[in-house]
DNA sequence: CCATGACGTGGAATCGATTCCCTAAAACAA
DNA sequence: TTGTTTTAGGGAATCGATTCCACGTCATGG
């Protein structure tokens, strides 16, 4: 393996002076200059990364800790991410937790061990324990997703994205509106669209049956359990209905289709995520339109600027675009 | 920070010595062994990643090369891969190309200078180029999803999955049966599986007409577009599709739809790779499970024992099942 | 003509580990 | 008692970079 000093002697000249022609730093003359980026395009030299993060404590990774690759949210997230650090010249670092909440604490000791220079957390919940360990460690660390009083985050303004759907809705004349939503402990998915939706009901001055409330977890299965549960406990039969989030509401449509009943005729339906396969249901599906890839970016932008000491944005509210398709 | 030395210090012995007790290594008395236990647990000391790669030339680090991160195969490819390294303490530097060819090549660069211990592929291509190139690096590399000749590899069998999935159309009396295909640069999807898939018409002596097999690019767009030309360019209209991937399928069946041809009735068809909503589409797709998770702990785990320099399987063919639904 | 500063360069320390080699005491064998 | 092994531990080199500091050489201005 060919090394600085390898170049060193070749160009004979002194490791600094490579040194400083690789970083061009400080004084190198016209002569030495070129005969260094000889010896190197000659040898094909590229310094090492170890080396030189064992001395300048910089490592030019970041680490990502998501929760699942497999669905689209975070996907989405982690491309931008990627483009942005990408452009950087930093690389990613993946650290799947296979949603065990354990691991996102776990990983934070991983990667700061790893040394990298931040952290990207794309991150399911807020409980106390993760978020006072945030602010122990002293390593830059966006939030993804969730809002995080102190610390930097990035995340949608999921409150008024479920206002605005159930509001449509209304004004579309739905009285009774059913909402298949998730754990409060994920505060953006779980807690802030829930209010969303209540405060609308609240503000139209709807009444919100209370077995209208499904709670699932994220995948498809609960979705068609939620939908039979509202369909067979209530009293009074909704005609509409929210899922938190796209999967939710392909399950549910999967029980309506079971049972026969018509979409939007007799069950009118949304969810949330603009997945790609929304669009192709059968009716396509009403969703809300987050922008993943982007709030991926600005997320790697702000932390590279916080990196490298630069101005930053500490906390930014992505917007949201509901797309209007024919489940309502 | 807290450093070897520190650790030497307090504990009243050399860096040696330390370094033998992290390693348990050489020889260290009880007493002494205790001791720096102590201080190291105080300290709550953890070795450098850095300093000991700089020395030992092992990072524990693997690169992962995908093309996308936004499709179900790899994920779940990534998915499997992480589940087995995270066991053995190594990590994942992700690379992702967005399909970007010369990015494949590019990014085995960028993971060899970050010196990462190995490489896993996940190919779409086995292009001379690529396949020089890997055999030119002295890094240990699997590639997933495709053949590549005297390389490392964990594939699937796209031939006879293909074959058997065509001879099942054939049994079930069609004989105007269409194919959705891809590129045939993408051996393993493009190639293979159109060569099962002709292989089993030729052998029930069924003639394929020139504009049943259409080519498509790996998004749903492409699938509404090819089963339009198929439906369109001919003259004798086919009673089955095979596509080569489920999206593919998805964007057919929107064809299908919009045209209120019904399935399986009118058209039956069949997809590849099981994704989750195959299962959900209106009607469930009939598809092909290849293991991707499992391709990717397999690659996973034969790419660290080659590393350790333990036995190893070179080459790997998984299993598939075909999972029969009611659009056949 | 000499002080000053810009320019060029190299020596050597440093980052934080591992590891080779050496010394020395203790344990054991002859 | 002497000679070998085993056990224990330290010194110092090393990995491959960066960077501080010192030291020349010129040109310039006072």
């Amino acid at each position: 393996m060919v090394t600085i000093k390898h170049i060193a002697e070749m160009a004979g000249v002194s490791r600094t002076t490579v040194s400083r022609v690789l970083n061009n730093s400080g004084y190198v003359s016209e002569d030495a200059r070129k005969r260094v980026e000889m010896v190197i395009k000659e040898t094909g030299y590229v310094p090492s990364e170890q080396a030189k993060s064992l001395r300048t404590k910089k490592t030019k990774v970041i680490g990502v800790i998501l929760p699942t690759i497999q669905t689209e949210t975070p996907s989405r997230i982690v491309t931008g991410v990627g483009k942005e650090l990408a452009e950087n010249g930093y690389q990613i670092i993946l650290a799947n937790t296979n949603l065990d909440k354990d691991k996102e604490l776990e990983y934070l000791d991983v990667l700061r061990l790893r040394q990298v220079d931040g952290i990207i957390l794309i991150a399911t919940n807020t409980e106390p324990k993760l978020m006072e360990k945030i602010k122990g460690m002293n390593i830059p660390i966006v939030i993804v997703g969730q809002e995080a009083d102190d610390l930097m985050y990035v995340t949608y303004d999921d409150y008024h994205a479920a206002r605005d759907l159930t509001t449509f809705f209304i004004e579309k004349g739905h009285t009774n509106i059913a909402f298949i939503g998730v754990d409060e402990a994920d505060h953006s998915v779980g807690y802030l669209r829930k209010k969303g939706y209540l405060d609308a009901m609240k503000s139209s001055e709807l009444a919100v049956e209370s077995n209208w409330v499904e709670t699932g977890i994220f995948d498809i299965e609960s979705g068609y359990e939620a939908m039979k549960n509202i369909l067979t406990k209530t009293t009074s039969i909704p005609t509409a209905t929210i899922a938190v989030t796209d999967r939710l509401a392909i399950g549910a449509i999967s029980y309506l289709k079971e049972k026969g009943i018509r979409i939007p005729e007799q069950m009118a339906l949304a969810g949330f995520g603009a997945s790609e396969l929304a669009k192709y249901l059968d009716p396509p599906l009403t969703t809300v339109d987050y922008q993943n890839e982007k709030a991926g970016e600005e997320a790697a932008k702000q932390l590279l600027a916080k990196i490298n000491a630069k101005k930053y944005q500490k906390q930014i509210i992505l917007d949201y675009r509901l797309i209007i398709r024919k489940s309502v």
